[in-house]
DNA sequence: CTGAAAGCGCTTACAG
DNA sequence: CTGAAAGCGCTTACAG
């Protein structure tokens, strides 16, 4: 069932029905009527392609991220789906796998008109910007999140990760802590950094001295970083507390600790960056700093519509920077030591 | 650039360089390489509506879920992305959030050829089949994945929920239970049927009596299943076991464990479908059963992949069963009771 | 208020 | 081996 058939059908010609389905002033009232009425009699429906390809419009966004099976990322593409399903948009997912050359394959296949935008969270081993200024280039909307590159002109929203990594230290600091061991993942994004550096602030306000700082190299292989986690334990220096920077992170601080058999939190204090919904239940619980990741993913997505909607608002520089919570849980109680 | 300027370029005509891109045995090896060379090096990336529009095929899936931010269905997302990239597929996503009406406005969205097939798990409160019987006679590949009706004819692929549960359910005999409840979230679907006719024939084989089951009707409201969680756990014929059809539940028990005080395993024995991760973290760590989500999703698109591109293929009914697994951990331990 | 016509950018059957 | 032409199904500027 074609416009064509539709038209027929109706004695009226393809351009009359076209124009009525899409509510146009030039079309009677009583014939607007009339056409709906056997548009939905007839179950007619707009190919998608061809008004795509006439307006140069796709209707569709694309969401590229890391990963999928991850808190904080599958409560996100929630928040993205959610503003997208209100405005009648599709999604089209996309996943890096953390591969910084997938990633790059992906942006090209973007470039030739199939969504109408992008939002994206960088891979940890993007390495430099020069796919996401080609994406600029072909002048197609672009908005990070959470993952983002400091050095792309382009809306970004992100968490105050800087902030809540100071008062994370902090909270470690007030109950006892003074050799905390901070675990990184590091990468060309900024976002370990603020990290870092709020640990790192924390101590020096605290007149901690910077000898104190432990950073901790850690990368996406579970087994090295269990094994870097083990020799920190096991080491002479051995810290009081772990900042995990990333989820997983904590959870391999945990594993290890139930093998060297270490108490959290009487011998060693864990606080991560995590979306578990299940922290509350683990043994012992897992102080978090938790994102607002369905709420970045709405805003990213509404700030997406506004660059869409509206031509030209691409120059306009917007970053939203959105409240981490610190939910205080048993892994960084303090404890009387005897 | 287009074609056209692509073809002016080279001084052939727009059908010469078309076939050349697509590789036809129409045009010579020598004409294939300077099209192929030129291409690159404006940039040309082909229009994926025109293409479409001509060629009437999308080269996109369609992956309709209940929900994301549920390791289930993100890891189930995570094997059909796989399957989908190899391919050189796109993948849409649409979020029912277990609401039926919308389940039915996806299905109707997806009626106008924008994908070339659907993947599908129910919502809990699909009610009847008639919008996939509608996908079925505009001849959309479809293939159903975990949240499966029986009485729709087309591909399958969902887990042995009926074996597992009843090896699940004399685990917890065997390890001193007699008085089990099973939460069950009932709908037309038939997994949750399964799951239960799994209990259900594993006590009346080992000798328990009907009146031995209790089954308990769970909902998508939080705080009513912790009520009746709660109520239950308070009443005379308080169970010694209780057995959640979905993960979602067992963490309600965990809960009003944790408020009531009662102790797993030790006054309670407690057993879940569940895709958790930290499933082994959780205090005590829980005893799952584990549904192989990325399998099922990488099979279920591997099946929609051999109907799309064999025509015809539609007409066979295959139904998958992949096996889940019991990981045993210590809340279902056999205490001895002072 | 309605219709004829051009054109979005491809692909492919057909002619040469 | 290459090209001219039709057509996929729409939308919209233009004419009436």
């Amino acid at each position: 069932m074609n416009l064509k058939q539709l038209a027929k059908e109706l004695n009226l010609s393809i351009s009359a029905v076209s124009k009525a389905l899409r509510d146009s002033h030039e079309i009677s009232a009583a014939t607007k009527a009339t056409v709906i009425a056997k548009a939905k009699e007839l179950n007619y429906q707009v190919n998608p392609f061809a008004s795509s390809l006439r307006k140069q419009k796709s209707k569709t966004i694309a969401v590229v991220v890391p990963e999928i099976a991850n808190n904080f990322f599958s409560l996100a593409i929630n928040g993205i789906e959610s503003i997208a399903q209100e405005r009648g948009y599709h999604v089209l997912i996309y996943l890096t796998h953390e591969d910084f050359q997938k990633e790059i394959a992906i942006t090209k296949l973007l470039q030739n008109g199939r969504v109408d935008g992008i939002l994206m969270s960088l891979s940890s081993q993007t390495a430099n910007i020069l796919h996401l200024e080609e994406i600029k280039e072909k002048q197609i909307p672009l908005v990070l999140f959470d993952r983002v590159a400091e050095s792309i002109d382009c809306p970004k929203v992100n968490a105050d990760d800087y902030k809540s990594a100071l008062k994370a230290t902090e909270h470690l600091i007030e109950n006892g802590c003074r050799n905390i061991a901070f675990l990184s993942i590091s990468n060309y994004l900024s976002i370990s950094n603020k990290r870092m550096k709020g640990y790192v602030d924390a101590l020096r306000s605290n007149g901690l001295k910077s000898e104190n700082s432990m950073i901790i190299e850690c990368s996406n292989h579970e087994e090295n970083n269990k094994s870097l986690i083990k020799k920190l334990l096991k080491s002479k220096h051995r810290p009081d507390a772990i900042f995990a920077s990333v989820e997983k992170l904590a959870l391999n601080v945990y594993d290890v600790c139930k093998e060297l058999k270490v108490n959290i939190p009487k011998d060693l204090k864990v606080i991560g960056f995590s979306n578990l919904q299940t922290a509350t239940f683990l043994n012992p619980s897992l102080t978090t700093i938790t994102q607002p990741a369905y709420e970045m993913g709405r805003e990213a997505t509404s700030i997406l519509f506004k660059i869409i909607e509206k031509r030209g608002y691409n120059m306009i520089l917007e970053k939203t920077t959105l409240k981490s919570e610190i939910i205080i849980r048993e892994s960084t109680l303090a404890v009387s030591k005897k």
